[in-house]
DNA sequence: CTTTCTCCGTGACAAAAGTCATCGGCAGGG
DNA sequence: CCCTGCCGATGACTTTTGTCACGGAGAAAG
């Protein structure tokens, strides 16, 4: 066994949709998984190519977006060690819905739609995962509909610092303490927006107390009233 | 085999999901299969609500969608005979993500948990159609999100049209003759706004000469130009 | 050190979305 | 027949969103 098949083998029983695969079957799996590696920024697919396989991710973090006419972006998802993309359009034969790049840099499996498909069949229990973690990705999809059609971009920006401050916050005397991980461009793709608005909004809410903000440091001072944001009816 | 599950044995064979499984598979599925009615605006089951099994809709339309604090719904899906609801809860074991009531009255076949996820194991193509289906069902998310994040309500309306003229108009001497099949509440819904703008864009496109409303009867009057609003960058 | 790039913040607008209230038509139930 | 409830249209207004243009801070490159 290779160098790389060993790593590959190793990445690939951690994957939640290939967990409970016996080593035979794993090794069998990583000797068909090709290593891709991409760089920061590299695009991985775009949107409308049709679909050869799926990818896993092995190191470095994949961005998952929609691209409007007008240059605009939104984000679908953020894949990081052990997230699988791309599993759906290898079954329903279409291409891909959105583009995929390299966050930073990283290391993909591609496995090839016949391996997959042959290995579901086989082994019904990796379908039966792989249902799952598709689950998974529908009840974000369904959130992210649920967040732009119903609230503004104020309630969307609370929302995102909150989720952040529970992975992330610091405890300090002034209130919890997170570093935002990215431009604000890129936080307005995430939340449906545009920069001006993100950057705005950030400043609003600064100027009501509720944050201080330092650069890419932010500080809740006030948690109640950024919670208090997220389920006002509007 | 009872009157029911012989009905219930036809429907299967037509669903999507199903197809190609042999008759006494099917009839197998039908024994275990539970037909339940609905009437008119009866609810089968509200966000939140654990997850028992999935349905198949034998006769009717089911209409599945988020609710906001506010009393704003977003629509999701509108699934018709042959359809298939909450397959994916029954995996990753949550609850339901969104609600869904019986918009005329429908009779569904309710097959459990327990029930299915048998049947995928025993018999592997059954997992690969269901995830081909919500292969197209996450498509068709992704859509709806790149709707409401890139486009405006005039943009969405204007698709609406469109779709509705491919799936069911009628040419005459002044255009296209469509029947809006929905009140103007349910096509916000539909469309992600309220009540009031998509009279309003209604009124606008007609004022514009690009369509001629005569209360649910619309005539798309010009069509190349309705088409161009549908892709202009914004 | 200077130039260049990227990113952030903001003011000034313009356009779109949403809210509230009102009016009129129409259908169904009492 | 009348009342009530649902639906559609619309005016007036507020809020939100998005665009454009500009200026400045800071990092990286020459």
């Amino acid at each position: 066994m290779s160098e790389s098949t060993f790593t590959a083998g190793q990445t690939l029983a951690k994957v939640p949709i290939f967990s409970g695969l016996t080593e035979s079957e794993l090794s069998f799996l990583a000797q068909r998984a090709v290593p891709r590696h991409y760089s920061t920024g590299e695009s991985i697919f775009g949107e409308g190519e049709p679909c050869s396989g799926l990818y896993v991710v092995e190191s470095g973090h994949v961005r998952i977006f929609k691209s409007s006419a007008s240059g605009r972006e939104q984000v679908l998802s953020i894949d990081g060690p052990g997230g699988s993309i791309a599993e759906l359009p290898v079954f329903d034969g279409g291409s891909y819905p959105a583009s995929a790049t390299a966050i930073d840099d990283a290391t993909l499996l591609f496995v090839s739609k016949q391996d997959f498909q042959a290995l579901c069949l086989a082994h019904p229990q990796v379908a039966l995962k792989v249902l799952r973690v598709v689950g998974a990705r529908l009840r974000r999809l369904v959130g992210i509909i649920e967040e732009l059609s119903f609230t503004t971009v104020r309630h969307r920006l609370a929302s995102f610092l909150l989720r952040l401050s529970q992975k992330e916050g610091n405890r300090s005397a002034t209130g919890v303490v997170i570093t935002l991980p990215v431009s604000n461009q890129e936080l307005a793709s995430q939340i449906g927006t545009v920069r001006e608005l993100v950057s705005r909004n950030l400043s609003r809410l600064q100027a009501e107390g509720m944050l201080k903000i330092d650069g890419r440091t932010v500080t809740i001072r006030d948690l109640k009233a950024l919670e208090a944001e997220t389920d006002s009816p509007e």
